[in-house]
DNA sequence: GCCGTTTTCGGCCCGACTGTTTTCAGTCG
């Protein structure tokens, strides 16, 4: 997660500090002692002590307040002695000093893949490099690849990774830029000038990756929510500030775009500013084949349709919704997230929009972790949690013995695990909890777990974690193999971060899905692990093959069930339907299919 | 810097991969 984070470091004086932000600045502390050549194990006692303030869930000023920070796991003396110093005054020396003593380019240098803190270190030291523009100018001229333990590839990578890291520096993804968005959203909502109010652009669209938040509103006093907008808390600069048109700058990085039209304006312009821009571009075709004219201001009759001033416009057909724009051009209503020119406008034409999934059709979710692996929170808890959604059933897959890393279990603990999830079946009876595992694909394509541990489990999740360099015959072959296993129900995300990482995919989709087709093997949509957009055409593919889809938050802790609300959306741009997602499915439906 | 004791200090996740070396250090998951 700190992944951009680490170029726009905090402020150094907070108020009202919360257990997130501690987490955050203890992040930084165990990077920078990193950097400076600290022991590692100092370091990493800042890394877990930050894991565990952004898991824990109780009331960290009253401990501070009642002297019991100790109690919990991973804060001895010096911590307590930190976070008290954080919770009462907003600040904390010791980091101030930390971070003064550091060159921030070198932070900025641990986004860069391959690179670490000693490699960083040694930069620094032998090169008196402080910068990613002096680091990108020492490799260009070879005296990177001069130091020891450094070649002429070292300088390769280092060069692409600083124009990757350029390139994808202002790219947020979808559930960080959301709860921006929320904030701002609620702000404005409460404006008495403001009549209507919705997200736009990419992130109304479900993208998941995101450049900015674009807001469209509508008022008869526009100025007045222009001033009230570019005065909003948490605003780095102010970097637009017109009549009806202003942008500011978020302390995170992301930029607001917000424009106020008056209210009969307001459907063009919320369908023109949600875009996507191919789609805009057939919307407006589509229009002056009708003899129309569509564009922010209106959809106007033109008669010739060739008329390009404002001052031509004809008349207006007046449209109150964005359904209303969408009936005027002949089509059934296209939802923001299918806008992509990717024949969504074709089949609203035929009435052929699918019933796409909601959320409430959701009946639970499979694959999550719990604190027998890497999870952070108890079966029970995670349990609990899933209920508390309105969710009917919760599928634990934690790792299997070879994700070492992860705390895979082996064969023993996953027996006990599954005698366990039976004992807690046994005492709740409105809800059921799923045994599975999360099984290592190994190299070449078989699975962690013999079969006969296999077909004591309801379900097996099977995915890819390691080896990840294979030439893409060599992956597509590893993973096929794994599907063929006929107790292996799903494919896990893992492979599908195979397909979102920013290097060229490795895997051949195509073959998969065919694979998923004849095997019955279900695929999951992942929703915790995005890296970059992907071409959901795949999905389109694997609807209409049949394919069933399982939308799983991969959670690791129960705040993390609640990206299935983002999986929802994943899977409505892949324009799936109701009947293609698993977690649809009643408990009892979900009993039969697993049923073997 | 924390923890668990063996109350004073050693251990703290581990294996694969990469690019460099020719046996290994650094990074990653």
């Amino acid at each position: 997660m700190r992944g951009n984070c680490a170029a726009s470091a905090p402020a150094l004086i907070f108020r009202d500090m919360d257990k997130s932000e501690i987490a955050d600045i203890f992040e930084e502390i165990a990077v920078l002692l990193e950097l400076t050549g600290e022991n590692p194990f100092k370091a990493r006692a800042y890394t877990n002590a930050a894991r565990m303030l952004d898991t824990y869930e109780g009331d960290l000023a009253q401990l501070v307040a009642e002297d019991r920070l100790e109690e919990l796991p991973g804060i001895g003396k010096a911590l307590h002695q930190k976070i008290t110093e954080l919770v009462k005054t907003g600040r904390l020396e010791y980091y101030e000093k930390l971070r003064a003593s550091v060159p921030e380019g070198l932070l900025a240098m641990m986004d860069i893949p391959g690179l670490g803190p000693k490699k960083i270190k040694a930069f620094h030291e032998k090169l008196k490099i402080t910068s990613l523009a002096e680091l990108e100018a020492a490799c260009q001229d070879h005296r990177v690849g001069k130091l020891p333990g450094f070649g002429a590839k070292s300088e390769e990578k280092i060069l692409a990774g600083i124009t990757q890291s350029r390139e994808y520096a202002h790219l947020f993804r979808y559930a960080e830029a959301w709860a921006e968005a929320e904030e701002i959203r609620e702000a404005l909502r409460g404006h008495e000038a403001v009549i209507q109010l919705s997200l736009a652009g990419s992130l109304r669209r479900g993208r998941e990756i995101i450049k900015d938040i674009d807001l469209v509103a509508s008022s008869s006093e526009p100025a007045e929510v222009m001033d009230y907008f570019v005065s909003l808390p948490g605003i780095k600069q102010v970097t637009n500030h017109g009549p009806t048109k202003s942008s500011i700058l978020l302390e995170s990085g992301l930029s607001v775009d917000l424009r106020v039209v008056s209210d009969k304006e307001f459907p063009y312009a919320l369908h023109h500013f949600t875009g996507s821009k191919e789609h805009n571009v057939a919307m407006r075709q589509r229009a002056i084949a009708q003899g129309k004219k569509m564009s922010e201001w209106g959809l106007f009759l033109t008669g010739s349709g060739k008329k390009k001033n404002a001052e031509d416009d004809g008349e207006l057909v007046p449209c109150r919704t964005e359904e209303d724009l969408f009936a005027a051009l002949g089509l059934q209503y296209i939802p923001p997230e299918l806008r992509e020119n990717l024949g969504e406008i074709e089949a609203a034409e035929k009435n052929e929009i699918p019933r796409l999934v909601e959320w409430t059709q959701l009946r639970g979710t499979f694959h999550c972790h719990t604190n027998w692996s890497d999870g952070k929170n108890t079966l029970s808890e995670m349990a609990g949690e899933a209920r508390e959604l309105g969710l009917d059933y919760l599928g634990i897959a934690d790792h299997s013995k070879s994700s070492f890393q992860a705390n895979g279990l082996n064969e023993d603990r996953v027996g006990e695990q599954i005698e366990l999830i039976a004992k807690l079946n046994t005492q709740i009876d409105d809800f059921h909890v799923f045994a599975g595992s999360e099984v290592d694909i190994l190299k070449d394509g078989r699975l962690d777990f013999s079969d006969d541990v296999l077909k004591r489990l309801d379900y097996v999740v099977a995915s890819v974690h390691n080896v990840l360099n294979q030439e893409e015959d060599e992956m597509t072959k590893r993973v096929i193999r794994a599907m063929e296993n006929e107790y292996v129900t799903m494919l896990g995300h893992a492979t599908g971060r195979l397909l979102l990482q920013r290097e060229p995919s490795k895997i051949n989709l195509g073959k998969i899905i065919d694979c998923a087709a004849r095997t019955g093997t279900w695929i999951e949509l992942n929703c915790s692990t995005w890296r970059m957009d992907m071409d959901w055409r795949w999905w389109h593919r694997a609807r209409d093959l049949g394919v069933k889809c399982a939308i799983n938050p991969d959670a690791h802790r129960v705040s993390q069930l609640a990206m299935l609300r983002h999986g929802v959306i994943m899977a409505r741009k892949g324009w799936l339907r109701r009947e293609d997602v698993v977690n649809t499915l009643s408990l009892a439906a979900v009993k039969k299919a697993l049923a073997r």
